[in-house]
DNA sequence: CACTGAATTTAGGCGCGACTAAAAAATTAT
DNA sequence: ATAATTTTTTAGTCGCGCCTAAATTCAGTG
């Protein structure tokens, strides 16, 4: 039997490795809010497993084995769909989703996980723009432009925003930036200066705001 | 923080409580597929907790206390609420949820409960015809009436299943004995022998079956 | 190349909730 | 009333996942 724990250090190693690039002992333990002292342990205890869940030698990292990478997509997977089921099903508001999901996650069964993946026609995102791994373990290229890397005058998408923080979330709600948002970029200062968006369909009142890298950094958008 | 482990032992007790009055190690070390020795040892953990949740003197059986039972009732309306979601929502089969319930029970938040609740339309009873109790800890008294107590000649319908063994429940839905369903008494053997029953509502095709006291002593039903 | 500061690992421990084996208490039978 | 049986409790352990404090190893700088 897999614990919590060991889900939960996976899931977390694969989201740094995918993010990052090189998972070390003190990402994670900021990440799981845990001591470095526990991650070693734990990452050595992955790395003794049978099969072997990670790749690990002291003071060089972790990775995942192709065993403890099927776990991880598994929990993801479980995860993202259960946002998208509590925000489309249950009305959640996608700041509240994600702190559900990581307690559903872990104990939901298969049969769970088929019905609300039928029921929402197997989807390919979650609420914040997520791909969700398929059952089978492949996972779509998930968005990777930045709304700071867009020249004034084109019009994007929203496609994804990378934070879970549910302050942030309802901020750029207020905004009017969730999800498959049209976003349209008037003006970008010199330097780090904030860069002036129109959020709103075409018809539609549109807003105007002004925003800076630490937002903007972290809107992928896609060009339509 | 209370663990999965407590909030097991306190709904066990209620449960223990509600259906042979009084709760003995032994009883609840069956009831929790642990041995007896754990069962002291918790229970002498939950009659020091601070509030109280038991009481308890050695050799004498425990009972629950306010806090306790709270607790106690909080977990059972997690789990008749969430398994009549599964049942209604996601069309999960009634052997299946009791399950899928026992761990979802633990790990929902209060805006979960509230938002199944609402959906559900405020439900009073789970697939299982078991009162779900309401937020302020209110139980409506259960169905105690057997389907063995019936004099042949009477029409009732089932109002409680008393068993969460997966494989019964399939057999009384093979039967045609699920919740709500017409029954007709046609004869009673004399002393254990079987009973005799005509399944179905007026109007359509109608079962018959001889079963014995084990089948309808779990079996409770309403006058109508 | 040695020094310094940061990151990581080792060592030792703790609380939780389970276990087994053995003692003690309660219940039932003689 | 006492003996035999069952139930319950005590005593002592174990694995898990976390902690802190104290080594150790790494990486960047003079």
């Amino acid at each position: 039997m897999i614990s919590h724990a060991v889900e939960d250090y996976l899931k977390a190693i694969y989201e740094i490795e995918e993010d990052v690039g090189h998972v070390t002992t003190s990402l994670l333990a900021m990440h799981l809010a845990v001591a470095p002292a526990s991650v070693t342990g734990m990452v050595q205890k992955l790395a003794k497993a049978r099969p072997r869940l990670v790749n690990y030698e002291r003071h060089q990292g972790v990775t995942l084995t192709p065993a403890g990478r099927k776990i991880a997509l598994e929990v993801i997977r479980h995860h993202r769909l259960i946002e998208l089921y509590l925000a489309e099903a249950l009305g959640y508001d996608w700041d509240k989703v994600d702190a559900e999901a990581e307690k559903l996650e872990h104990v939901i069964s298969e049969e769970f996980e088929d019905k609300i993946a039928a029921l929402l026609g197997d989807p390919t995102v979650d609420p914040h723009g997520d791909p969700i791994p398929t059952k089978d373990g492949t996972v779509a290229e998930a968005c990777r432009l930045p709304l700071s890397a867009i020249e004034p005058g084109c019009t994007v998408r929203v496609a994804r925003v990378r934070d879970a923080d549910p302050e942030f979330l309802r901020y750029l709600a207020e905004l009017g930036l969730t999800l498959r948002a049209q976003v349209t970029v008037t003006k970008r200062a010199p330097f780090d200066g904030p860069l002036h968006i129109a959020v709103g369909e075409a018809g539609a009142p549109v807003r105007t705001h002004a925003l800076g890298r630490s937002v903007t950094d972290r809107i992928f958008v896609e060009r339509q």
